[in-house]
RNA sequence: GCCCCGUUGGUGUAGUGGCCUAACACGCUGCCCUUUCAAGGCAGAGAUCACGAGUUCGAAUCUCGUACGGGGUACCA
């Protein structure tokens, strides 16, 4: 039996043990998916039964991941809510409470083995061939004897008794029925010496108190689900609907970890990412929207998406189609909002000696020049930093490929000339300045690209830069004037 | 070892017994556009649907087996 479709709650449920990965965002973003489709509610909770692999700053950085990824949570922390606290170290009560009834009811007992005995136990089970796993030591020990265990200074865990016959079955949304035989299943430990919980029971226990509905976690947590089952059993408790997400993975087609590049969420967020691309692209790993098109706006994504698009096969995280799709929504930014966190990057990336706070006027300008050229905000600084600062020019910087230096410092001259001239001079606008300028090219006996290369190169610096005319008006003319006549003194110095 | 999940071009996916001589997107190649770089347009290469057997008039699609990949087998989550 399992819960009823009416009321979906679903959770998103990190340890604060390491960065806001890739896979746990994938799955923190279907769970809320799920829960906007459904007008139900996404709950954070966190679960730092841990102690010991508890991270610094790692909570602070899930917390600011879900944030910019834009998926906000209707109960959790910072937020609270009726089923609280949402924070597993506060809920130390709920769980040793749950274990004591399993220890009335005859479903658990007590056991008295060091973490020491249980390694070499496993180690001889291994070399004897057999399968590993707790040996049932204690099941049958009398509880007196495990209490006077305690009393001595001994650590004491509490353990499932786990049917030694029979099978679990539960039934998966993505892949049908799933079955376990119980004997395969170990007396597993609930309630660890330091009386918090494992995972199995606390995510028993607190899905059920905070009456979640569906859980969708990744394909690692299948094996315990059976555990589960029979914690929910033996509690008398309902289970949730369970939906196993497959995996992501890294290009050899293992489990993505740092080995396969940037793994965390925010690395994505610093390199110049937008997160409506890294939804989007996220989303279509594993689900299929039910029809061909790949760009969806997080409400069309909202209003499709459905259990039935999941995908049971897993999938590799692929940087170069997520870098595409990046520059599809860059190009579909307003250029006010382009403005903004192009304002933003190059505050940050600009060298000193340019003056702050960075001209937004200009910039405005430049955007529409350079949406189309962008992967990421961090491929802005190479296109746009000479507009903020005169580059640092040497005759390799400026003489153009076929083209000799006579001509470089004849074109120069000409246009420095052309610049004079007043039709120039008072209306020093895209379309003038390409009118005069092809005229006055027309007259070399060079190619266009050659003739106009040279101009770019003494006015930019670069071989790849925005469009010429564009790029010249924004300067001003007498910012062009000078980078060009500075141009033609380097050339000259160094004859 | 044992248990569980998976397997369609390099990648993500579509496909649920005949419309599949397998579709779409990224990437790749070529051409066009063009002042550079992009963007855009057009064309193309690339998959014996992991393999084998079976069911069927007919299978990428159903069944079984094998191989390979992944996950689990903790007082980690």
């Amino acid at each position: 039996m399992t819960k009823s479709q009416e009321n979906i709650r679903v959770r998103f449920a990190p340890s604060p043990t390491g960065e806001p990965h890739l896979g746990a965002m994938r799955t923190a973003l279907f769970n809320w998916l799920f829960a906007k489709h459904h007008n139900g509610k996404f709950i954070l909770r966190i679960e730092d039964t841990d102690q010991t692999r508890k991270q610094e700053g790692s909570l602070e950085n899930i917390i600011k991941g879900l944030e910019w990824m834009g998926l906000d949570w209707d109960e959790g922390p910072k937020k609270g809510g009726e089923y609280g606290p949402y924070t597993q170290s506060e809920r130390k009560h709920l769980y040793s409470n749950a274990a004591k009834t399993l220890l009335d009811n005859g479903h658990a007992y007590l056991c008295d083995r060091t973490p020491e005995e249980l390694k070499l136990m496993r180690e001889t089970q291994k070399r004897e061939g057999k399968p590993p796993g707790y040996d049932g030591f204690s099941r049958n020990r009398k509880l007196e004897e495990l209490e006077k265990s305690r009393k001595e200074g001994r650590p004491i865990v509490t353990r499932l008794k786990v049917p030694k016959n029979g099978n679990r079955k539960f039934t998966d949304s993505i892949r049908g029925e799933i079955n376990f035989d119980l004997s395969t299943i170990d007396d597993f430990v609930i309630l660890k010496a330091d009386g918090m919980p494992t995972y199995h029971l606390a995510n028993v226990v607190d899905d059920h108190l905070m009456q979640i509905s569906h859980v969708l976690r990744g394909e690692e947590w299948i094996s315990s689900t059976p555990k589960h089952i029979l914690l929910y059993e033996f509690l008398g408790f309902t289970p949730p609907n369970y939906v196993h997400l497959s995996l992501l993975l890294g290009k050899d087609k293992t489990k993505l970890s740092k080995r396969h590049g940037a793994t965390s969420i925010l690395e994505y967020k610093n390199s110049g990412f937008l997160p409506e691309a890294l939804n989007n692209y996220l989303t279509l790993l594993g689900w299929y929207p039910g029809e061909n098109q790949e760009i969806l706006s997080k409400n069309e994504i909202i209003k499709k998406f459905n259990l039935k698009g999941l995908n049971d096969s897993p999938a590799i995280f692929d940087q170069e189609k997520l870098t595409w799709m990046n520059g599809v929504y860059i190009r579909q930014s307003s250029t006010e909002f382009l403005t903004k966190i192009f304002h933003e990057e190059l505050e940050k990336k600009l060298p000193n000696t340019v003056k702050r706070p960075v001209n937004k006027g200009i910039l405005k300008k430049i955007v529409p020049l350079v949406k189309d050229r962008l992967k990421t905000t961090n491929d802005l600084i190479e296109y746009v930093d000479f507009f903020f600062l005169p580059p640092t020019q040497t005759d390799h910087t400026i003489i153009q490929k076929g083209v000799s230096k006579e001509e470089t410092i004849k074109i120069l001259e000409k246009t420095i000339l052309m610049f004079n001239k007043q039709e120039i001079h008072q209306n020093f606008v895209t379309e003038n300045i390409e009118k005069y300028l092809r005229n006055l090219i027309g007259t070399f006996e060079l190619k266009t690209r050659q003739s106009l290369g040279t101009i770019r190169s003494a006015v930019t610096g670069k071989d790849v830069a925005p469009p010429l005319f564009d790029t010249l008006s924004i300067l001003g003319l007498e910012e062009c004037r000078k980078r060009i006549k500075n141009s033609l003194e380097v050339l000259n110095k160094q004859n």
